[in-house]
DNA sequence: TGATATGTTTTACT
DNA sequence: CAGTAAAACATATC
């Protein structure tokens, strides 16, 4: 379920598993409708190391300082996962990166709505995709003006990558859930002080899951995570969780705590 | 069987 | 320009 932490999880695997192996070749597994380099891009890696990473927002980053980056975009459903040679395949694999010593890192996606792609410079092409500052980055005053500044739907705006990059629809409603916000309220109506703990929570909640390391398991037991259903009771008051559209996505709150 | 889905992009309209 | 809405992408799951 890829958003920010999800990514960050995914980054961390590469970063801890993966760095300074020489990549000795790709496997390539279906490749139809999935959007991978083209094969002259991949043989440029071969024989380097990745040797740092990076994330921006939902886009994951590694390469070397003078080589090669590729960026790995999970899309709807896509993952990261890291095993040796001699273990299963795992289901799903599009490309793989195969390291000296039999260490594997495969993307996998079953819905075939992410990408990877080569880049030669990770803060040009953060620029050219209009991307806003990370949201684990971002510093109270830019979140006011850019989530106060805003007409619509203080959800859209949390949505909207241009603004600030890095949260989806699962932690936008968690972090609307607890700070009381409704999802559809006018962002440009929200007193400061509600805009300021809106920023607080998204960083609290999105940063809590990257330190459980995405695994969804461990989060706390009163979050909405565990509850996104209709008629569901709230873990927070004594309202019923509802389920309405807003901007297009599917949005679960509380109308009795959020307003 | 049909509805729904965690993301992004494009197009069209207000 | 800011915002809304819908569709498309390809497939798995409930």
């Amino acid at each position: 379920m890829p958003e920010l932490p999800e990514a960050d999880a995914a980054r961390r695997r590469i970063a801890d598993h993966c760095l300074h192996r020489t990549i000795e070749g790709f496997t390539i597994g279906e490749v139809s409708h999935v959007d991978l380099p083209p094969t002259d891009q991949l043989d440029r890696f071969i024989g380097t190391q990745l040797t740092r990473t990076h994330r921006h927002g939902k886009y994951i980053f590694a390469g070397s300082v003078d080589g090669p980056w590729m960026h790995i975009h999970l899309g709807m459903a896509g993952s990261l996962r890291v095993w040796d040679d001699g273990g299963d395949v795992p289901d799903y694999a599009r490309l793989t990166v195969n390291f000296e010593g039999g260490r594997r890192l495969t993307f996998r996606d079953p819905r075939k709505f992410g990408h990877v792609q080569m880049v030669a410079d990770v803060d040009q092409f953060v620029a050219d995709k209009g991307l806003g500052p990370d949201a684990m980055q971002i510093g109270d005053n830019a979140f006011a003006n850019v989530i106060g500044g805003t007409r619509g739907a203080v959800k859209s705006a949390l949505l909207d990558q241009g603004k600030l990059a890095g949260i989806g629809n699962l932690w936008a409603d968690e972090s609307l859930y607890r700070t009381g916000i409704m999802p559809d309220a006018k962002a440009s109506d929200l007193p400061a002080e509600q805009i300021a703990a809106l920023h607080t929570t998204v960083q609290d909640v999105m940063g809590t899951v990257m330190d459980k390391n995405a695994d969804y398991s461990q989060l706390p037991r009163d979050w909405l995570i565990h509850n996104r259903t209709d008629g569901a009771d709230c873990t927070r008051c004594d309202g019923t969780i509802t389920k309405m559209t807003v901007g297009g996505r599917t949005s679960y709150h509380c109308p009795a705590h959020q307003t």
